[in-house]
DNA sequence: TCCATATTTAACCATATGGTTAAATATGGA
DNA sequence: TCCATATTTAACCATATGGTTAAATATGGA
């Protein structure tokens, strides 16, 4: 269940899975239509989505015939805990992400 | 110059680089320094080093004999905004985040 | 029952990756 | 000048990765 940091890293180097994950934000998706918008094999899809799988980034739920794909919103915390512990905060421009941490906050108490 | 979204997760996707930028993180080192810990071959060492070169990691500088390491802060810009675009401050513990930024404030306003 | 749809599995292939050892290169210093 | 030190380059190897096509599997629906 737990993924390593190198499978994490691994699974984000590829800029068809990252495509993914981005396309799974929007909504939960059956393989086919996840593979749709690419120019590739839908086997070639189904193994980019076991990647991802195997990384903690998504899960599969299996209703019918159709495999859904879900994004796992924990599955970056492990990616994001080591460049935090790298300390990626020296780095990024501190007010863009004090902005976000009061949408963010919005967001929580209009809950 | 530019490395891609590709190139910095990949790098990344080694537990022998990923020690090795958080040893830089101390200081900048030797390439035979760097190697020392590890249980591994010079020329393996050298060859990580320059992935994460490559991945504008690091930055190599040659004085006589020996090429020192340093740490390119900015080199994680890159998939930290990724990972901001892609939404990793829904999932953090908001409170921890502020006190990190609190504590970078106050690093930045000693100066 | 039988065909269509959704997806995975199997077998394969070319290239990338992460390691090795041996040799080459370049600088420092006696 | 000559040896030691620091590092890279070359040649190689086994395994991983990202793709393919063909076949298998399982469910849905007429």
């Amino acid at each position: 269940m737990h993924a390593t940091l190198d499978e994490l890293f691994s699974a984000l180097s590829d800029t068809t899975r990252r495509k993914i994950l981005i396309m799974l934000l929007e909504d939960d998706m059956a393989v086919t239509d996840v593979a749709d918008p690419f120019d590739m094999s839908l086997p070639a899809i189904s193994k980019h989505l076991n990647i991802l799988s195997n990384a903690g980034l998504i899960t599969q739920e299996k209703r019918g015939r159709v495999n859904w794909c879900k994004l796992e919103p924990d599955g970056l915390r492990n990616a994001s805990v080591w460049m935090l512990g790298f300390g990626q905060f020296d780095i990024l421009d501190i007010e863009s992400l004090e902005k976000l941490i009061e949408t963010h906050i919005d967001l929580t108490q209009t809950t």
